[in-house]
DNA sequence: TCATATAGGACAGATCGCGACCTACATGGC
DNA sequence: GCCATGTAGGTCGCGATCTGTCCTATATGA
């Protein structure tokens, strides 16, 4: 059996922790003489994974980046949050690199132990609704389930909630999952309809592929992304949000972040924000958290609701009596 | 050399993708005879990671999930998505499991090639300020720091900002880092003055472990968390907020979370909230996030932040003229 | 200066990995 | 019901390699 490459495993798991290990010490643990630990961490070496070693009376081995990511060996609580940090991740997509907090979740999860699987899901059911605001958030399992049909070219079978709130089967080839405007779409071929569709992810009910593995067909275009924005903008108009903000241009930005739309510099205490304005709820607290003063100039709708919002605020914070 | 060491990590690294994987590919991708793969499985058996094999004609390995971890196998773009995603986390600590997701950030950022450090210091500065109200977020890579020398009990140097603005230089021997009332402490031993100390970790300027290894010291008390408690709660009097939501009880504790505090019902619609206000705007926020009417009691600071913050929002949305 | 740490060469013996056969069994499509 | 294709596993022989026990060189801090 495998006794060597289970010895290189748990080194290198100890060599991940923050503190330095002597040779003798690791001979110890690992039950081999200090000769096969020296060449232990020439093997690593070889593979590719820089061990540090600090010679002298005080000496020891650790673990140092390198060019190349080594295999992370994580025990159970490490496991859970990154679990929980990536399911957050997921449901709040405003990065750049949301397929890819999907991808490494999907591979968590496929091998997080049951028994840690539940403890993830009690607590980030407990942190995920965090910021969302009327939006109802998206089910991390569903996404995890969609980008693993889509890897894996397998048929998928789920129930789609229409706008208007009508239910259809589908039976589809997953292409691609991607975001736009803080949702998450699938792109897919419709085996129905026998065209390509975009299928937001919130109405995705009870996903499970078919397990039959299909032929890559040819995609509708180059870039997934682009293709959804193309469709999503031509079926339903999206407005734009323009503002006036009671900060620099630069602070602005910086605590804005890119996702949020472009700013440019008024004078030296205000500047202009334009950007799309997909989900209302979200624009509003993003805008009120800057804690300046602001004038929303479009949409009307964001208007109405920083109205709303601030009436509801005013009668919380109203003196009691 | 570790050849089939490798070629294990290898495999792990390919059954860890969501698709499913033929003996024949992997003997090809692998350069070796299936015979050889058949026993590399056997092999992953023995260490613990059950991988799953589906037989016929469509059959396949993959990697199902276990009892125990497995290496996790993260190309570039997964390293850095588990890494902001981590960032996040220790910036918005309100789990259970914030000082794991600190071992974890610590245990990848040690081995993180540095290419990667920029990508994610970037992505991460423009996420990280999305929930942070006026208060300024701790810098992980402090924390990060100082979980890893509370680890591994070395001497730590830094700067600190006391409440009243002064600096001063400590040298300290850091026991552990805990949260309370969404804030990072670290709970250590000053040596200068020679007794325990807590410090805010955002507080904290410029840690610099001094590499000096020093033993155990016989810590304050068993719980940290109860010590730091304990030390907060005596020196500065926290008020508690006491409010009414307009929404059942259920909904309310399932939307808010643990960390909020306390939820009781008053009737099938409404329910009271009790529970430490430690920053006004973070808990304001979260309320009208809510959705639902409610009424502020206690205290009445938060009543004040929240009459400012209606007023701001309906400025806001007033209609242009 | 000395103790202690990493670094690495040489050697002998035992172990084990590998490929090349083989058969058994499960599954899905024809 | 047959056949193709996949996993599962036994056996055998050759060769590679892993391990422990020597040995020496070298860097570092008290």
């Amino acid at each position: 059996m495998g006794d060597m490459s289970a010895r290189l495993l748990a080194l290198l798991s100890l060599l991940q922790t923050p503190r330095e290990w002597p040779g003798s010490e690791l001979a110890e643990r690992l039950e081999v003489s200090p000769r096969t630990i020296r060449r232990d961490i020439d093997r690593l070496r070889e593979l590719g994974y820089p061990v540090q070693a600090t010679m002298g009376a005080v000496g020891g081995y650790r673990l140092a980046a390198g060019t190349a990511m080594p295999p992370l060996l994580l025990d159970d609580e490490e496991a859970v949050a990154i679990a929980v940090g990536l399911r957050t991740a997921a449901a709040h997509p405003v990065d750049g690199i949301e397929e890819a907090s999907v991808r490494a979740l999907a591979k968590l999860e496929q091998v997080l132990p049951s028994r840690l699987r539940h403890r993830v899901g009690a607590l980030a059911a407990a942190t995920v609704p965090m910021l969302a605001g009327a939006e109802p958030p998206v089910d991390p399992r569903t996404l995890v389930v969609l980008a693993g049909a889509a890897a894996n070219r397998e048929r998928l079978r789920f129930a789609y909630r229409s706008g208007d709130g009508t239910e259809t089967k589908r039976l589809t080839e997953p292409y691609r999952l991607v975001t736009a405007g803080r949702r998450w779409y699938l792109l897919a071929y419709d085996n129905d309809r026998d065209d390509w569709r975009i299928f937001r992810a919130d109405r995705i009910g009870a996903p499970h592929p078919t397990g039959v593995r299909v032929p890559a067909r040819v995609p509708p275009e180059q870039d997934p992304a682009a293709f959804v924005a193309a469709r999503l903008y031509s079926s339903a108009p999206v407005y734009e949000v323009v503002a006036t903000l009671r900060l620099p241009a630069g602070q602005a930005a910086g605590r804005l972040g890119a996702a949020a739309g472009h700013v440019e510099p008024i004078d030296d205490h205000s500047c202009r924000l334009r950007g799309p304005a997909d989900t209302l709820e979200w624009l509003a607290s993003r805008l009120l958290m800057l804690g300046c003063e602001f004038e929303v100039h479009e949409p009307p709708e964001l208007r109405a609701y920083l109205r709303a919002l601030g009436a509801r605020a005013t009668r919380a914070g109203a003196v009691s009596g």
